[in-house]
DNA sequence: TCCCCGTAAGGTAGCGCTGTCTTAACGAAG
DNA sequence: CTTCGTTAAGACAGCGCTACCTTACGGGGA
């Protein structure tokens, strides 16, 4: 029986699990956590125990007894991109079931407002932290080093073999859609971006250095503006003007290469006939558009699952091999090309 | 000086934070919540040698010596639809300048997940819940009075005068979108839907009692399958083989729509020429597809928005004179109908 | 036979903060 | 001048859990 300190939350604790099961509050502490220190006899008494109070742990007390809480912070710069929904949607898919909380920070592209965000959630001791990208201010760098967080990285690779990353080459992605544009006889080739952040600027330079190295000049429009449909159709628009001959387009997200199609659609613009589009990531709707869009597809959901698990496996202290993890990618051919 | 317990984390604390501000530990914590009986002078004082030291409270004691975290969980059925994100946007831009840490639980549209969320989430003890709709197991609203966590409901309205809710009349949505295509001379009117929840079902009810009260009758194709834009096109295809004389549709969604509109140019079907169509929440994909897509844009933000400020106001104790709040609805007329 | 050492269980003492009760101080009322 | 009520500050005792250290026990080697 507890003593009845007004404070209590009246939910079962390990003290009341201890004493049914007939051990200490310590053990059935070690119980729980599959210590493996633990007789399996007494093992399993503590669970039965656990179980018939309905017993769950208060994870402040544990915080706080531990210095770490069960948290894992994923940091991504917007929301409003379904890409990195579905990479979130992954990672809580893999860390909730084994008892992890996952929180859930948008940067908003901003690496000031990314910096504020380690900062704050370094407050609550997260037991691990997934970052997108590597493209950072110097004081996120010292705060995450400083506070050894394990930090996994997404979207991105890099030779740097102390950090753990999970993703594919942004800049091979560009190069295969110069390639593929190519081959499809197409010679005057632009790259039109928008919301220029590292990966962004990865997928061009791939692109722009496969046409060099095909002898091929390419165009290109950049803006650092958010990316939306109605931009793509801007973009287009302003691209054709000052280059009407331009008869390839890769865009650097499908979005923008949505808005592109409708407005060709909307100047009589035949796609691929006059000029072919390329987009990038391979949202669900590319394959469903008039005409259905060639892009290259993104693996973000495996990325989502894959630096989850290498996170698991930091935490459990498990010897890594392999500290990058290149997924790939696929061109996915349709009727834009 | 701390004396030197290994265990400590190493970050300044609240005991040392009263020492530099000459008073005692309990008066600095009173200080650093605006508690208002202290002194001002005190307080400022706290406030400096907290500042002057970096201090940041622990969330995790706090927690456990309050029994009451500063989480907020929010409950949704999905983040594949873009309107849940912009509701948690939102929701974040209110709740985190605050110091509150916001929870996201996706139930996937099944009300035995979100139970299982909300056992889960109410182990960390959260000081709000933000669910969307009313619809959930006894269960579920068993553990919600139980434990008396303050709820604000959300994109739904009721008449029961004990729940706090923020949102609009989805039944009035669909018998303005029926009246709006009445309008337009279109007398061969169907809705269709999928992933059919509570609000889904609530818009039908409304569509079709309009027709209904014009001595018109309504289509329906509804299946439960989840919502996306290929579906669209396919329930759109199927509808038309039952009924080729149909002449408007109310979509319960604009991806159900944005697919319809694909098919109907793959098949050369006039939009609106031969059938107008209507969405629902006007994503902003919808002002740019050929044709332009008529849809009920619907005030995700604001909703997010109003819940936080109204959780905000129960959390502060505050007296609230409008549990309801309704924020209406806009039918923004495009050339699709 | 004795000692040492490895392993498993327990005792103890916090982790950093806040709820509750108590005390101190001060002005107003009798 | 005393008493009382009110407000502000502090003392104290946990919240529920785990890190650390200690103890108990048994087996193997000298």
């Amino acid at each position: 029986m507890r003593k009845e300190a007004s404070r209590a939350t009246g939910r079962p604790t390990l003290a009341e699990v201890a004493q049914l099961a007939g051990v200490s509050q310590i053990t059935a502490s070690r119980a729980l956590r599959d210590v493996p220190t633990v007789d399996p006899v007494l093992a399993s008494k503590v669970r039965e125990a656990s179980k018939a109070l309905g017993y769950v742990p208060n994870p402040a007390a544990r915080t706080l007894a531990s210095a770490r809480s069960q948290s894992v912070v994923v940091l991504v710069p917007a929301l409003s991109n379904q890409l990195f929904i579905e990479t979130l949607e992954a990672i809580h898919n893999v860390l909730r079931p084994r008892g992890y909380e996952v929180l859930i920070g948008n940067f908003h592209y901003s690496r000031e407002e990314e910096e504020e965000l380690i900062r704050n959630y370094l407050a609550i001791q997260p037991c691990g932290i997934l970052l997108t990208g590597f493209d950072r201010t110097d004081a996120s760098l010292r705060l995450l080093e400083a506070n050894k967080v394990p930090c996994v990285h997404m979207m991105e690779l890099t030779k740097a073999d102390d950090v753990f990353s999970v993703g594919f080459s942004q800049e091979d992605a560009g190069a295969v859609v110069a390639r593929h544009l190519l081959a499809k006889g197409k010679r005057r080739l632009a790259y039109v971006a928008a919301q220029l952040d590292a990966r962004v600027i990865q997928r061009g330079e791939g692109f722009k250095r496969a046409l060099a190295e095909a002898g091929v000049d390419a165009l290109e429009l950049a803006v650092p503006d958010p990316s939306s449909v109605g931009l793509g159709g801007e973009l287009f628009d302003s691209l054709l003007r000052r280059h009407p001959d331009v008869d390839g387009i890769f865009f650097c997200n499908d979005d923008l290469a949505h808005g592109a199609i409708f407005e060709a659609l909307r100047q009589g613009i035949s796609v691929p006939g006059r000029v072919a589009f390329v987009g990038f990531n391979d949202l669900p709707m590319s394959a469903h558009i008039v005409p259905r869009l060639t892009s290259i597809h993104t693996p973000r959901e495996d990325v989502g699952k894959h630096a989850a698990h290498l996170m698991l496996a930091l935490l459990a202290g498990a010897e890594i091999r392999e500290r990058t993890i290149d997924l790939g990618f696929e061109l996915v051919v349709r009727e834009s090309s």
